[in-house]
RNA sequence: GGCUAGGUGGCAGAGUGGUUAUGCAGCGGCCUGCAAAGCCGUGGACGCCGGUUCGAUUCCGACCCUAGCCUCCA
């Protein structure tokens, strides 16, 4: 069975087949760390683990790349405003990130690169730049001539020309063309710099990408993936300079662009000042609802945030761990498949459709709660938590999962109140048997009678 | 202005040239002391106008509308 991916560079779905079946590599732009991570930066850390996951599956070997930005000017600026050294700036929001993108599911790529890490590289890459003639220095600067490549544009679809008509940016005077972009710019006293042969400087934003890649994956990588915001330019002028030093070697066989998360359908983002940001979300919300609402729509397309769709997410999951909870108790244990189960490997290769492989999970889940024995309950939980596991879900038991994190102490009370009640039940004082589910129901305690066991969990976590 | 995506039932969201995805909500039923949960059943859709076709939501063209990029941004 092949993948399909859609390809942003050929504009159409194509079998995926990798250089080497051995190694398949793959680069996302990860975060620039001078922030906490919101909803948006989230999407592609979800969309790529799960492709990461999936490639796994179906290849010895999967190396993926994702780089931290830990030297920026908005980074620099974070800084300054607070009077702390950098480095404590990036090492707090590279943690705060880590945190956020395990608890909503999503695992470590298998290298994270880090942009101070490679200015050796990064030297040397702009130095062929420079003696191939793609590069030239000007006022302490080095920049990319786009003029020099004649595929610059392919991938956006823009000409260069037009943008020079349409160009809205004030232009540096030394540039050759309003296009070119900077590989090193100088640096001043207290901003982070290092020595080079152009002077005391720092590396172009887009340069890192192309730098480590280079370094951890080869010249050419199979899959290149990132936000659609960073077609143009970052992911135009990555291929600029990645082909121009690789003597025409191609960059990324397959870019592939994940869609926004808007609020109010507008883009979430810096300017709009409209961003979520995870780590408030998680104080509110498990993890896991927000991963479940991530995939719910296809990752090309825009996904539109609100805590009506939240609210949404979180009682499918309810429904979800529910049917697991019943049908374990009836006929569990139960254990993963190896394998998940074929429909829903077909969904996610067909260029990561989620929504369709949700739809066959929650098919799944019916025939988990429809099973009448046994062995067709425990044959149907293995396809179930195979897929849970490659798509994230069902991160908790379902005990955890209902009780929402509640103490020990909380659990006894309720419990006690439970026994209370179904003492009143039995004596058929159903008058008392409602006031105490009344009480229990202030206290955000939803009960639920089934097979003649009482069952809680929290109205929401 | 140029470029790129979209417009599907109450809402969200897949998909398809002809046989009604899926989830949430609704309605009817089973179950229940009553609920809740679960299960079963059920109604409801393809922006507008032309064209191609035996047949179009699906292909083609025009139009309208929306979002994004062209400036840091996932």
């Amino acid at each position: 069975m092949t993948i399909r991916l859609y390809n942003t560079l050929a504009r159409e779905k194509q079998e995926f087949v990798p250089q080497d079946p051995e190694r398949v590599t793959m680069y996302v732009c990860g975060p620039t760390v001078y922030n906490y991570a919101h909803i948006g930066n989230a999407r592609p850390a979800v969309i790529f683990d799960l492709l990461h996951r999936l490639l796994s599956l179906h290849y010895p070997a999967v190396v993926y790349a994702r780089n931290i930005t830990d030297v920026d000017d908005k980074i620099n600026e974070a800084a300054a405003k607070l009077g702390v050294p950098i480095s404590e700036i990036s090492k707090k929001y590279t943690d705060a990130y880590h945190a956020d993108m395990n608890a909503i599911g999503a695992a470590l790529p298998s290298i994270e690169p880090r942009a101070t890490d490679h200015i050796t590289q990064m030297i040397s890459m702009i130095q062929r730049l420079i003696d191939s003639g793609h590069a030239y220095e000007a006022e302490g600067h080095v920049l990319f001539d786009i003029g020099s490549f004649e595929k610059y544009g392919a991938l956006s679809g823009r000409d260069a020309r037009e943008m020079i008509a349409g160009s809205r940016v004030e232009v540096a005077p030394f540039k050759r063309n309003p296009g070119d972009f900077v590989l090193w710019k100088p640096s001043v006293d207290p901003l982070p710099g290092w020595e080079s042969p152009w002077g005391w400087g720092r590396p172009g934003w887009h340069l890192e990408c192309s730098v480590m890649a280079e370094t951890h994956l080869g010249k050419t990588i199979d899959i290149h993936g990132g936000g659609q915001d960073l077609i143009f330019p970052h992911h135009e002028n990555e291929i600029a300079q990645s082909v121009c030093s690789h003597e025409g070697h191609p960059f990324a066989r397959y870019w592939m662009h994940n869609g926004f998360v808007t609020v109010e359908k507008r883009k979430m983002s810096k300017s709009l000042g409209n961003t979520l940001v995870v780590h408030q979300l998680l104080k509110e919300n498990a993890g896991e609802t927000l991963r479940y609402l991530l995939l719910s729509a296809h990752y090309r397309q825009p996904l539109d945030w609100s805590g009506k769709e939240l609210e949404r997410a979180k009682r499918t999951l309810d429904r979800l761990y529910g049917v697991l909870r019943n049908a374990s108790e009836s006929y569990g244990p139960f254990t993963a498949n190896e394998r998940p189960g074929e429909a829903f490997l077909d969904a996610l290769r067909d260029d990561l459709n989620t929504p369709v492989a949700l739809a066959e999970f929650n098919r799944v889940a019916r025939q988990l709660a429809n099973a009448s024995n046994a062995e067709e309950a425990r044959a149907v939980a293995g396809e179930l938590l195979a897929d849970a596991q490659l798509i994230g879900l069902f991160q908790s038991t379902p005990e955890e999962w209902f009780s929402g994190g509640a103490s020990n102490d909380e659990s006894q009370e309720i419990e006690a109140l439970i026994e209370k009640r179904n003492k009143a039940r039995a004596d058929r004082d159903f008058t008392t048997a409602d006031a105490v589910r009344d009480q229990l129901t202030a206290m955000g305690i939803l009960l639920e009678d089934a097979d003649g066991v009482t069952r809680w969990r929290r109205k929401d976590s």
